[in-house]
DNA sequence: TCGAACCCTCACATTGATGTGAAGGTCTAC
DNA sequence: GTAGACCTTCACATCAATGTGAGGGTTCGA
């Protein structure tokens, strides 16, 4: 497909698809005219790092792990570099720290909601 | 306590500290020299509001909800204005789907992981 | 009283993620 | 064959978060 069904599907701008190419997020083929092709899977790549990139991660480092996140891995255990697993597992835990802050934060919300429903029903 | 030790104590430049002030996010006394003067709670809400950006809120946001979060309630229901409530189930719905995306791609980092480990020990 | 180590405001610089638009090539349908 | 809807690259603009430094006041200890 083209860049602006992918940019439709992913409710992506095309700038921005061109953008995370440039930043080796998403790889794109090149027709005969010089138009980027995509294949079906690139939809699904373009939502995780959206996903990634709202959740506070830079395109850097979503690009070095991005590879393995594939679920048929497509980098392999022997390239595993040591800098790489330290990587892996600093952004591993920074993830959790995120996650937990957002869900606690998150937790706050409701509970102050509920409480704001349970006044409206006693007024 | 000064700016000097808040930004020791919670790991923000002095700059970011006043930034913040700036966009309303933290309070602070003035003594009578002009210097900032912060109380202990300070701390902790300085450290929710960097968790908060880390984990991809904009300071616009994160103003608007904090008053909710706090633990002896700053704001009472009767203030809770319909947009407000439609802002919080936003971003509660917001928060839910980005601590969904870390958790799920964390543990595809922890899978690759373990995986790794395997292969090494293997080895 | 002097110097070091604080603090203030103001302002300009940078970085990353985006928007926008120009100048031009390609494809399709009429 | 021309118009409209795509696509390309390039470049400049913007916004939020942050750095940096100038110019100047305050506090405190030797």
């Amino acid at each position: 497909m083209r860049i602006g069904e992918l940019a439709e599907r992913t409710g992506t701008s095309r700038r921005l698809l061109r953008y995370y190419e440039e930043q080796g997020l998403i790889i794109a083929g090149r027709g005969p005219n010089g138009y980027r092709d995509y294949d079906e899977p690139a939809v699904d790549r373009v939502i995780q790092v959206r996903g990634l990139l709202d959740a506070g991660l830079p395109t850097r480092i979503i690009k070095q792990i991005l590879p393995c996140l594939d679920k048929p891995r497509t980098i392999y255990f022997p390239d595993a570099t040591p800098e790489m697993i330290a990587t892996l597992e600093a952004e591993r835990d920074r993830m959790t720290r995120r996650a937990e802050c957002l869900l606690r934060n998150r937790d706050a919300i409701v509970e102050y909601l509920d409480a704001v429903r349970e006044y409206d029903s006693a007024v």
